[in-house]
DNA sequence: GTGTAGTTTGAATCCTACG
DNA sequence: GCGTAGGATTCAAACTACA
């Protein structure tokens, strides 16, 4: 089995787009590409943390934040108009039928849904992926803060066709109808990128089974996934795991090479070398 | 034991608050409370629920929704301006050092956040409701809506004195730090107000479990809580069993006829009658 | 190899009182 | 407002070290 995944450092055909990393800025690579392409969408925004000090743990041990020159906003305004623009694009690339979701902390989560709302996107779905091993509140300041929210649109309130694999959900659940409450751990050891020193390729890698639960919800087979934030690919991965075929886009091109391993490491895994 | 609750039906004297029912429209309530006012506030606004059609179960019978005429609003600009309204109004009347919890559902929760935001409220958790017993999807095409989301804030960034129970938390989840994800069943068998025909007094009263919670967490003894939605007046009870004052602002009177029979009821039970 | 103890770390808006 | 000193504060998972 050859695993044929490539790498676009100038994107320019947009023909070229199955199974595509492609190097660029979201917002750029979308005015290229023609409209109602996509089947979904998933996006991992940014998620405007604003961490004002450093926090230590009671062992006096640093917490590691996100800190990413990529996660800076001035305010909530520049948030907003960065928010609007991909999103406008994101609805223009998605099919008529298609679905988006978007997944978000308390920081962004309610800019981002207002804005979908207001832009006349239909929500189906609040999602909340509540974490196993959430960082506690080292303070005691504050709730510890276990979960992130997705929100699950179409594009317009007429939508009715859009895919919901109902029977498949209801097959991860123990034979019930699946909630919108998902349980998993965060993304941690064999799972985790970490680079030849051991330091995390991505702050924010997102545990594989949570895409794997959102493409096997809302995708068929040979459908056309599409992520405007790719990281290190977890949505690529997931969707070729289960025979989707994705288009990636993710300005870093380190993030893409280790997107690239992580490809090549799963041919090898199947391959049994 | 005397419980000494009493409805107000023209509020004037704004001395006369604790531990009343005021019958009227919370802004026009709110208006005349002086700044700085109240310990914590938690609000159960209208969720604009935006229902299309009728619902039916798979046995034909109909679902009972929410169709009430106060949570008829015409589009997201009118639900918007509603927000803003009764939330600078509740901002004033925090005290400095207040906190305020909102709960809504995906219908109305990223307007009221973002509002919030945009107002200068800064958020300390959002907290996720799971239900444990949730209306099920019945035609099959979304998950199963299983949440409600609070969001819990203070009224500025800079605040840092706000009143959480951190210890008394711990006890109630097994000795370790409180989380962001609660767990409840929704108000339902005798907890459940209906009237002499068994129809349920309202349509969207909260579990008392899940205000105590909140009261627990967030206020002291002898702290004046208020709720411009008051509803049945759930919170105010939640209050009193824990010691605590109230404020509460309902329209229908109705609504605060009943919460009257609540807290005769409540008595009864202490007294052994 | 197995079991146990110790270590590390994760999208974090994480202190308070006093001068 | 600011700066600083004092003092209280963590959970689960996966990894490593070692017997």
């Amino acid at each position: 089995m050859n695993i044929d995944i490539k790498k676009i450092k100038s994107f320019n055909d947009e023909s070229e787009i199955i199974n595509k990393i492609i190097v660029g800025d979201c917002l750029e690579v979308m005015k290229k590409i023609k409209d109602n392409t996509f089947d979904i969408i998933f996006a991992d925004p940014p998620y405007n943390m604003q961490l004002q000090n450093e926090l230590y743990r009671p062992n006096n041990t640093k917490v590691d934040g996100v800190d990413d020159e990529w996660d800076k906003f001035n305010g909530f305004e520049h948030y907003d108009e960065f928010s609007k623009a991909w999103l406008r694009e994101a609805k223009r690339v998605l099919k008529k039928n298609g679905t988006i979701w978007v997944i978000g902390s308390y920081h962004n989560i309610f800019r981002v849904g207002n804005i979908m709302q207001d832009m006349g996107y239909w929500i189906l779905n609040d999602v909340h992926w509540i974490k196993s091993n959430p960082m506690p509140n080292f303070k005691g300041v504050r709730l510890t803060n276990a979960s992130e929210t997705l929100v699950w649109a179409v594009k317009d309130k007429k939508v009715k066709n859009y895919t919901f694999n109902y029977e498949e959900m209801k097959k991860h659940n123990y034979g019930k109808q699946m909630r919108n409450d998902w349980y998993f751990a965060i993304c941690n050891g064999a799972e985790r990128l970490k680079d030849e020193k051991g330091v995390k390729v991505h702050s924010t890698q997102k545990p594989l089974p949570l895409l794997e639960r959102i493409v096997l919800a809302s995708t068929k087979k040979g459908d056309l996934v599409f992520d405007p934030f790719g990281g290190t690919c977890t949505t690529g991965v997931a969707a070729y795991k289960h025979g989707r075929n994705f288009t990636m886009v993710e300005k870093d091109e380190n993030y893409v090479d280790w997107a690239l391993k992580r490809f090549k490491n799963f041919q090898n895994q199947l391959t049994g070398i």
